[in-house]
Parts: C-alpha cells; sequence; structure tokens
DNA sequence: TGTCGAATTGAAGAATTCTTCAATTCGACA
DNA sequence: TGTCGAATTGAAGAATTCTTCAATTCGACA
C-alpha cells in the first residue's frame, strides 16, 4: 500500500511547518553545525530542539554525525535552497497583499 | 509587533500541510476551478473541502469569486509551480533514500 | 415571495502536534 | 570504574488542527 503521492507532499510541508525547523534548515544552509551552535542562535529549550531535530531527522532532509560529546547536523544534500527561495518568492507576494488590504482598510475608516 | 519571518514561513508552510490542500493547489494550476469540479476530482465531504479552501483563501494562496450559484477558486498569482517543483525534486531525493534504506534492511535480514 | 442547489459556517469531539520535565544514553576524561 | 557535559527520549498535559454534523447564506429561478 504505496503512500499516495499528495499525501507524502503534505507531510514534507507539514515536517518544514515550524519555526523552530525552519531555522535549523535556515542555518544548515551555511555548513554543518553542532547542536551547541544551533542552541546558540534559536531561543529555545534544548529538550525541545532535540525534538524539533528529531523531526527532522526522521523525514531525513538532515543527517546527524557523532563527534567527540557533540553531534552535527548537516543537511542531506538536498537542495533546500532552492524551496526555500521559492517559498520566499510566494510569501513576499502574498505578505505585500496583506499590506494592500491593510492600506485599504485604512482607507476606508479614514 | 511585527510576525518574526521564520513564523510566517513556517506558518506558511503549515498551509501547505495537508493532502487536500495540496491537490486543489495543483488543481488549480491548470486554470480556475469551480468548486463542483474540485468535489469531482478530490474524494471529501463538500463541508470539508469548504474548510480546507477556508485556510486556502485566508492565506491568501487563492482566490474566490461567485459566479451565479458556484463559487469558482483560482491562484492568486503566486508562482505556485516553482515551489512544488522544487519540493518534489527534494521529496524525490528523500523518498530515494528511504528505499535504499529499506533495500539495506532487507538485505541484512538475508 | 418561496424553494432549490451550491457552498460556507459554527460547534464539538477526535486526532495530532508542541512543550516541558525528569530520566537516560553516550563518549570524554580523570 | 566513576563522573561530567552534551544530547536524546518518554511521558503527560496544553495547544492546535481535523473531521463531521446541523444550520445558514446566497443567488437562481419559478
Amino acid at each position: 500500500m504505496p503512500v499516495p503521492l499528495y499525501q507524502a507532499k503534505a507531510e514534507f510541508f507539514r515536517m518544514l511547518g515550524h519555526p523552530v525547523r525552519i531555522r535549523v534548515l535556515e542555518l544548515l544552509q551555511d555548513g554543518p553545525k553542532a547542536v551547541r551552535e544551533l542552541l546558540a542562535e534559536i531561543e529555545v529549550e534544548p529538550s525541545n530542539l532535540s525534538a524539533q531535530l528529531a523531526v527532522l531527522r526522521r523525514s531525513g532532509i538532515v543527517t546527524a554525525t557523532r563527534d567527540g560529546s557533540t553531534v552535527v547536523y548537516a543537511l542531506a544534500g538536498a537542495d533546500v535552497a532552492d524551496l526555500l527561495k521559492a517559498a520566499r518568492k510566494i510569501l513576499t507576494e502574498l505578505l505585500v497583499g496583506q499590506n494592500e488590504l491593510l492600506a485599504q482598510l485604512r482607507e476606508d475608516s479614514a
């Protein structure tokens, strides 16, 4: 029983749908990072970060390797940059649209 | 108090994270579609589809216009195709990776 | 105006995801 | 071996999202 493709896609996007996970992926675009480094840049409890890293790991989009007493995460080679760029493009349009709406509302009440 | 960008991004991806919503966006790439047409192609209760369409509408990624007794949805101009293409690319890599893992597991047990 | 079909909405319970805490794993090093 | 720090895990409650039902809106048309 193969998972329908649109369901796999939905799960993929849901995996991206968390602020901490987004920040981790963005940080990893500059290269591998230890958990401690991530912790230093993201305001979140260690156990919470671990949980979010586990979500990313389970999806396969990142890999974790132990290096002495620290664990280093890296993008699993996938081209995350393109995805985030496409997302940013749409998001920009959407936010601009919302601002225009806001502006209209202001005019109406003026 | 502006919404942090990474939170806006996370909300955006969460908005995409539902099978029905993905299918709607894919169908709308071929042009505007009436709700009845969507309903004919997606196996889901009318009220459920409406709820998912409401999520898409609220995000601004689609627009709804009334045409007589039917309502027609369309992409709000945003370049959704690029996004879905980038997502498919990564997803393909991830699924291939999972298959390789599966193959290894089979070997191990052989 | 009255009625019909298309679509949406509100409400409520089910299901999923998040967050936090305490406990555990694992390697480094004395 | 014993202990420390780094990171993860399991569990439990809180929060969010999903699904379904019944009720409502809205235009078309008699």
